[in-house]
DNA sequence: AACAAACTAGCACGAGTGTGTTAGCTTGTT
DNA sequence: AACAAGCTAACACACTCGTGCTAGTTTGTT
């Protein structure tokens, strides 16, 4: 039978080298050859796993979704609420070189998705998810919040959230990140004592 | 001499056609055929004004600020800082469809800021005076806050608008928006209640 | 040793790209 | 009527693009 080599792996290896380009030459620069040369591929091989352009595009988008869902998922639970949610919190900012780059890669994804409608249903899907995720948090905050109320702050916070990330990313890495932390920490402070 | 042609105003036409192509068919479709093909004149009209494709781009991401910045100098004073304060920000929020494009192109452009060093210049000038239009609300709000704290408030009010702006754009416009304003309304109300 | 599935590499094609250059057209002044 | 500044249009060049296609290479099973 054939060489078996791992496909998935392979086909993160590729989507990777989809993300390099985009961080260092921004999304107008991935095209099948560039990605192969990036990826120090022919283009046929890169060709063999993903036959098309768009195909690649839509991986490379599922899989950076879907480490960041992992990241979350994988926080670990803890017995304040506060503490838990600000660990969550700070799994959705850019403090890091790869969700830095995760978000990078969403935002140029995103600018690009008049041309690939697909990608469209992908970041709706992950919206939804955060925008759950946020009213879960506020609810173990605010345990006598009613449903309305939890709704208006779970979005509250998500905003924020985005705010933030988005501020953070204009910013060198290096930078002093402690005033997002504040900030965060500050607005679920709020959320756990407020009384409906 | 010669036919005397608003000169501005051509390149304002341009730039506008750079916009529609950017949100119709994203920023990798931008190419000096398809923008000259969409201001409905032929490419080397187009060249004659704008002779490489990185200073048509130039123009119109500046022409896009320019455009957001005249739209905020441009309200009026109120006597009800509050009121004043709301104002401003739904000018900062893609309520109508040319911010909603604005802040759409402006997005775009930032994920191909790698392909195009001299935009990000452009943008960190804009974020920075946008962080002082904040810190000039904040002031207004709350007069008795200390520097420090009203630096804070800035930015997590900036952070907020910035945010809520995102998800809005996230739904379709004709969406019910109301949510939007009264987050914003009450992070105002919040910041001129707040005693140092 | 023989086989075939899986993978790699490359060519070819028509289309689109940015830009250099040049020729023709418009039009207000002189 | 003559002129020239400014504008329009088109061609050419070398390059990149996505994709169809076809050989070659590798490797585990039989």
């Amino acid at each position: 039978m054939p060489k078996r080599i791992d496909r998935d792996a392979r086909k993160a290896q590729f989507a990777e080298a989809v993300w390099r380009i985009i961080l260092d030459r921004g999304i107008s620069a991935v095209s099948i050859r560039t990605v192969a040369e990036q990826a120090s591929v022919a283009v046929g091989s890169l060709r063999h796993v993903f036959p098309t352009r768009a195909e690649l595009l839509r991986f490379s988008a599922e899989l950076m979704l879907q480490r960041a869902r992992d990241r979350i998922l994988s926080t670990e639970a803890l017995e304040d609420p506060e503490q838990y949610a600000l660990e969550i919190a700070k799994n959705l900012l850019p403090l890091h070189p790869d969700s830095r780059a995760e978000l990078e890669i969403n935002i140029a994804l995103i600018a690009e998705s008049p041309a690939l409608p697909e990608l469209v249903q992908l970041r709706d899907d992950a919206y939804q998810q955060l925008g759950q995720l946020c009213v879960r948090l506020v609810g173990i905050l605010a345990e006598k919040l009613g449903e309305q109320d939890v709704r208006e702050e779970a979005r509250r916070l998500h905003a924020l959230i985005d705010g933030v990330a988005l501020h953070l990313l204009m910013r060198p890495l290096a930078e002093d990140a402690d005033w997002a932390i504040r900030i965060i920490r500050g607005e679920l402070h709020r959320i756990a004592h407020t009384s409906g």
